[in-house]
DNA sequence: TTGACAAAGAAGAATCATTCTCATCTAATA
DNA sequence: TATTAGATGAGAATGATTCTTCTTTGTCAA
């Protein structure tokens, strides 16, 4: 068994449990869909994924792919790559900074360069990557949003 | 003069030097767009831009606001806070960890936490932001597309 | 096992963000 | 000031995502 579906089954064996524990059931499809995720080496949109999982089943909907998604994300099943798709966000500060973002309110909030540690590679990254520059995003709770969070939780 | 008014108008000197420059018209709604975004502490969507632009042109369109985003971006006259707006991108790989980004074709490869030197803040985050992770993602070129890009200019 | 019920799926309409088209309009410059 | 390339406004078109409705299927108690 190859170390990429050694992986695999892994994922899906914390994918089936979580769902058990989760109460929510484990449909054919989304077995099939959460098995084509965890096989990808790239990080596909819900298209692309929907486009490989129509391979096994034909008959699937764009929707059911949709849906699935979430429930996945809303039960720490998956994640997303990139928060703030879905917008663009604009800044007129062109000189280099990173950002805090909230985690809950999806405010963004500008984080100068000075107030962090300089981000470094170890080593030389492998396939020949050229990296023209690190974007940082310190992911969390804003003020606001963290009194809100404890007081609901 | 308040040190946020001199700022504005610093961008605003940049602005219409880069749009002379270039060759781009100064037209009025160039221009508030241009003020209205530099003058903003937070980093808004084309949508919450235009509700502000609309307050000083009333008649704007929407897709002019969208068009001249495009004109500004292209110009480097203004940042995307964040890439792969657009379209959802998922992963199943919940440990922590980052990403390579290829800025030309847009391809999301992982980063092993352990290949960076941990990120970290010099001090206390004023404004009580409380961080839960650090983000990062290095932008750059894959080495496919630093061959494309290295034979077009 | 079986049957009832809640959860999940399929299909397609609806919505939201963004882009495009095209008929005016205007900034730049001669 | 007249010319004209480039810019705007209005609204249609597109692409991504969500919603609605009806049908089907897992799950669980009997």
């Amino acid at each position: 068994m190859s170390e990429q579906t050694a992986m695999v089954e892994r994922r899906m064996e914390a994918f089936r449990e979580r769902c058990r524990e989760r109460g929510l059931a484990l449909t054919h499809q989304r077995l099939v869909i959460y098995r084509v995720l965890a096989g990808m080496e790239h990080h596909p949109s819900p298209e692309a994924l929907y486009e490989m999982v129509k391979k096994e089943i034909p008959s699937i909907s764009l929707g059911t792919v949709y849906k699935n998604i979430h429930t996945f994300l809303d039960n720490g099943l998956l994640r997303e790559v990139t928060l703030h798709h879905g917008t663009l966000r604009l800044e007129t500060k062109l000189d280099p900074h990173h950002h805090l973002v909230c985690s809950r309110c999806k405010t963004i909030v500008d984080l100068e360069e000075s107030d962090l540690e300089p981000v470094r590679l170890k080593k030389r990254l492998p396939k020949g990557f050229r990296v023209e520059r690190f974007r940082v995003e310190a992911v969390g709770l804003c003020a606001a949003c963290a009194v809100a969070h404890k007081s609901e939780s």
